[in-house]
DNA sequence: AACAGTAATAGGAATCATAACTATATTTTC
DNA sequence: GAAAATATAGTTATGATTCCTATTACTGTT
């Protein structure tokens, strides 16, 4: 793969700036620095990094795909009220990929654990106490 | 919500037949017994089903979504090579939740849990053992 | 520094999944 | 069984993503 600046500031609009973004939110970032990027080569880009392993895809229901510099086995929180998505260590995936092959005989390679929900900020927000767990969540 | 054949056909489909179809899958399967069913119908019908909690809706990268009539937490293994999704129990994931708002305060009110990688019957198609558990996938 | 070869780009058109719109049809209610 | 409410078929629109092509930018060579 050659070089090209392009590449590099969407790397960098990934590692750097923002957290999980849409194509379109590497798009309109990097072109303040790249004023003529196209939008394809954001895509092509970031799928050639994908592919790569360097950068990582979140499916996301509804809207689009987002965007990961991490590619170590992690999960992510995704606020239905605010949109935010955190990361989240969690050592029990590396126990799931275990007991998969252990079981079923699948031999797992990648992993998306996408948890949503609502952040603490968002909870608190609403005056939801958490030290009163609710079996069920309020939509 | 009204009753319509249309929508219990849907509901048979995704019950009965076929295991996590995409909404055209579903279409294709439905239309054998409406045949005047249209894709608008089913996209709808499959919404309403979702947001009504009967049906889940399973995210996938690059290919379209899937859909389950199992709403219970659980995992699916979608296998690279043949495409096929199943079903995983794990009771890691409810403690995973439990971890979650421990220590994030985050309060997660659905899973989405995908592992990747190829089935067993994949695997043994391309002559691999899988006693001889390799650390890392073959691509 | 000029050159050729290779690979990447910009920009727009094309594709795909999904949603919105509207006139007609089907269910439910009484 | 007629009126009110909701669903449908079919078409058109939208939004995300990919594809295509002419052009541009590196890279290595002399």
């Amino acid at each position: 793969m050659k070089y090209s600046r392009q590449r590099e500031s969407i790397l960098n609009a990934l590692t750097e700036k923002l957290d999980h973004p849409t194509a379109e939110m590497v798009y309109q970032c990097v072109k303040k620095e790249q004023p003529n990027i196209s939008l394809g080569t954001v895509y092509r880009n970031l799928n050639q990094l994908v592919a790569q392993g360097v950068v990582r895809r979140i499916a996301t229901p509804t809207s689009g795909d987002r965007f990961d510099c991490r590619t170590d086995p992690h999960a992510h929180l995704m606020c239905s009220c605010c949109g935010r998505v955190f990361d989240l260590e969690d050592d029990l995936l590396l126990e799931i990929d275990r007991n998969v092959l252990a079981t079923t005989g699948f031999l797992v390679n990648d992993r998306q654990l996408l948890l949503r929900g609502l952040c603490a900020d968002c909870l608190a927000r609403q005056g939801i106490d958490i030290s009163c767990l609710p079996e069920d969540l309020p939509e």
